[in-house]
RNA sequence: GUGGGUAUAGUUCAGUUGGUUAGAACGCCAGUUUGUGGCACUGGAGGUCGUGGGUUCGAAUCCCACUAUCUACCCCA
């Protein structure tokens, strides 16, 4: 073998497989149950979509996209992230005249060229929600009711926690960012070059700087939450109540302002304490769809970052809970048993049960040796004397003890608890 | 993009001051008498020593570059 794989993806299969089908089986119900419709976009879209939504200034759309040109010379881009797909699927097939709010969830890889790290890759996967069409914190509680179901239904929500904040709507935000330049001003040539950079082109992000002298001078930096305007304010307390009514339970963190351009109001970040690390993010983001050509239309979405969950399902070992068993392991030893035991097969295996059978002409003994690496719950076994009395052996594996009955699918059944 | 570590069998790793045919454990396959798994014993398969250069009579071992991987930043999911 001299071809690996590309940087920072991967392969998923045998028990790792079998956490991500457990967590994607819990997807589908929990959406399915907020009645949530499934979309799926392209996996590429022009580069244009990103770099107008996601936003020019930000990390992800400067220096994290696999974009290159196709043999039309169109600039196409990987998808980094789903909002901006979703909305321009939104605007694209005209759903805006579709009853509103329009709810969708979706499961999909995604692509930023990143250095590799614990939980970090270049292609992932997200899940994700958008409500598209109510402007209000009802639809902000539906979407972190969402995520916390899920967290809750895979067993995490004890895992996680979710930090919030309000970001304001453009008014309340453009003046806290007058106060915040204010502030900064006097001290910016001691903040780090980024933060430099960003005091000209997005000052927002400066507050989430982790660079310790830039740590210090925010420490005393105004707050967003105290500037915000009337309505933002009345609409973040309003999000608070319901959550603790609710009882989902939340923190409130003001360094929170999200990576990507396109949001207002209230955003969160659900963080792992196990991982140290963020499994998922979201808030509203009123502007988006206007932003890419809608109409004004209010929405809110978040994403959470598969790999990471997977991750930690394996670390606090929940992993080992969701392997799965086979039902009932057919060793043959009779050729002539090869056709009968078969057709049982299939029938046991439309009935639901999880069936497995030789298919190598192994020696029984192996056949048996490899019915326990399966984790065969049960074997049944056909030689010639099963076949000459119509009947076969059923052998509990756990422990050991084995009965001979008629070869009839409803006589398997009743051996297998 | 920046810093540090690692790279030998499917996996986890030994491999002496550079010296014949590169090892172990686990895993895999088979056998230990004819139809019974886990335990034990025996045997077998499996390695371009990450890639390419260089030093040397001789390199898994020393030097350089590249690549991959892990980790901490940055950022995020």
């Amino acid at each position: 073998m001299n071809i690996s794989k590309p940087k920072g993806t991967k392969d998923i299969f045998f028990d790792e497989i079998n956490v991500w089908q457990y967590v994607e089986e819990n997807i589908i119900k929990v959406c399915k149950e907020f009645n949530i419709g499934e979309i799926r976009t392209p996996v590429f879209e022009s580069t244009a979509l990103f770099k107008r939504s996601v936003g020019d200034s930000t990390d992800i759309v400067n220096k994290e996209m696999y974009t290159f040109e196709d043999k039309g010379f169109r600039s196409i881009t990987l998808r980094p992230e789903l909002t901006a797909g979703v909305v321009r699927a939104y605007i694209e097939n005209g759903m805006s005249s579709l009853p509103s709010p329009l709810k969708f969830w979706y499961r999909g890889n995604m692509y930023r060229y990143e250095r590799m790290q614990k939980g970090r890759y270049r292609e992932f996967s997200q899940f994700g929600v958008e409500i598209i069409g109510s402007d209000s914190n009802l639809a902000d509680i539906e979407s972190i009711s969402v995520a916390y179901a899920l967290f809750k239904r895979i067993g995490l929500s004890s895992h996680i926690v979710i930090s919030l904040n309000s970001i304001g709507c453009t008014k309340c935000r453009n003046i806290f960012i007058q106060a915040l330049k204010e502030y900064i001003k006097p001290n910016l040539n001691k903040m780090c070059d980024t933060c430099k950079v960003r005091f000209e082109k997005n000052p927002m992000r400066m507050i989430d700087c982790k660079e310790k002298g830039c740590k210090d001078i925010l420490a005393k930096a105004p707050v967003i939450t105290d500037y915000l305007c009337e309505d933002c304010r009345v609409d973040f307390q309003g999000v608070q109540n319901m959550l603790k009514a609710l009882d989902i339970p939340f923190v409130l963190d003001n360094t929170i302002v999200r990576g990507l351009d396109y949001y207002n109001k209230t955003v969160y970040e659900i963080t792992s304490k196990d991982l140290g690390l963020s499994v998922g993010g979201g808030g509203r983001y009123d502007g988006l769809v206007s932003i890419l050509g809608g109409v004004q239309t209010p929405a809110v979405g978040f994403a959470i970052g598969m790999d990471r969950v997977v991750i930690l399902l394996q670390q606090l070992g929940l992993d080992k809970q969701i392997s799965k068993k086979v039902d009932l392991y057919f060793a043959i030893i009779d050729k002539d048993a090869e056709v009968i035991s078969r057709k049982i097969t299939s029938k046991l295996r439309e009935m639901g049960y999880v069936v497995d059978i030789d298919i190598q002409r192994r020696s029984f003994k192996a056949q048996l040796k490899y019915a326990d690496k399966i984790k065969a719950r049960y074997v049944c076994i056909i030689g010639k004397n099963e076949i000459k009395n119509n009947t076969c052996i059923i052998k509990n594996m756990e422990d050991g003890k084995q009965l001979e009955v008629k070869l009839e699918i409803d006589e398997i059944i009743n051996r297998l608890l």
